[in-house]
DNA sequence: CCAATATTTTAAACAGCGTTCAAAATAAAA
DNA sequence: TTTTATTTTGAACGCTGTTTAAAATATTGG
């Protein structure tokens, strides 16, 4: 049996990864199996196995997609040119929890998904991270235009974790089960707290030494 | 067959604890099973699911230990009296990162277990949850008096999310590739930044209209 | 145009998983 | 001692990702 003219290789690999996000708006990674993606798609475990490579890689494929998302929203609220660095920084945040509480299955395939036995992650994969980080380390520069990459780096991923634990303990409903709660309003109150008291030491040679209280 | 003396139900629950945590501190959980546990201990699978009820409810009482070992680090640092309510919340975030930096599968197993088909979290579960923020709230609520039970509360939440953010970024290796970044570094700039510039705010009567700027 | 070769697809098998259940073995009760 | 109750487990079930050999179709060569 061979060659069933229905669908090229990149078809059959858009089709899978649609039936697989179609499952992930609905319910979690863990009721997803390549089984169940290849009775969606009319095509037998093994084919997919032959295109991904492995079931691993294809949630791999879907993890790039998503970061492709993130990247595009964040991108896209850069380009308001009509927002103060700061306002830009709360724009990301309040974009990637948007996204998060949208898509939670899907955002949290991204980060629960560990590649396996020690494989490295793509450099492909790791060019969108970074490609993340650098609209969020731009709008930092802006404001503290005197501070050093070192110090950017840094501050931008200390913010970037923070937001992301909010955006994970009230996705996954850990920990908050008290509706109150709104992860936006914690999300800007952490921003405008945190870089407003950075920016203070920002400027200066060196911030790791933060005022002691 | 049945009614082996070897071991009361009580010491059997201890033996696969035991064995599931050893086999935490060296591997994840992904590698984990309810057979590999039982070989280690020498019981049939379907023993420890009469004991425990099913494989997940084993896991929520790994996860329920680990709550426990990490109140037990908080509350320790508590009691130091020496320390101002800044230097103790530096200590417990100290002390938490220090934990999932030293036992990473067993912490990553806390939030990576969804339980079930909507089985709602159980309540002493709930009730270690709860004493683990009591302690945040109250170095919150000695350096800001006059605020309200509510700006405790969610300030609370929000610091421990954003180190709980640090945390899982630092210890997946998600996103931070990285060697130079710091996450000891990074929880302490974010607290101080952050419970500094808080504080200026907490005392009014609402502090959740936050600087604009 | 047909035969030989290469490529692609898949059914079947494999090893693993959590879980169920009836049978077996021991303890307790009559 | 016989009966009853309790506890343990091997075997089976349905599921998982993966491998592989055979089958079916393209492609190529003569």
């Amino acid at each position: 049996m061979a060659r069933r003219k229905d669908h090229t290789h990149d078809e059959l690999k858009q089709l899978a990864l649609d039936a697989a996000l179609n499952h992930l708006n609905k319910e979690s990674a863990q009721s997803l199996s390549l089984r169940k993606i290849a009775q969606a798609v009319g095509y037998s475990p093994g084919t997919l196995i032959n295109i991904f490579g492995s079931y691993d890689h294809l949630l791999l494929s879907i993890n790039a997609i998503t970061l492709d998302q993130l990247a595009n929203r964040l991108q896209q609220t850069a380009g308001e040119t009509q927002l103060s660095p700061m306002e830009q920084l709360q724009a990301f945040a309040h974009h990637y929890l948007e996204f998060c509480q949208q898509h939670p299955y899907q955002w949290q395939l991204l980060f629960e998904h560990q590649l396996s036995e020690e494989e490295t992650i793509p450099q492909w994969q790791q060019q969108r991270i970074d490609r993340l980080f650098a609209v969020l380390e731009q709008a930092l520069a802006v404001m503290a235009p005197s501070a050093s990459s070192q110090t950017l780096h840094e501050a931008s991923r200390t913010i970037w974790a923070s937001v992301h634990g909010i955006c994970t303990l009230s996705t996954e409903d850990k920990l908050f089960t008290d509706p109150s709660l709104d992860g936006q309003r914690m999300a800007q109150s952490l921003i405008s707290h945190y870089v407003g008291s950075w920016l203070k030491t920002a400027e200066s040679a060196d911030n790791t030494v933060t005022p002691n209280h």
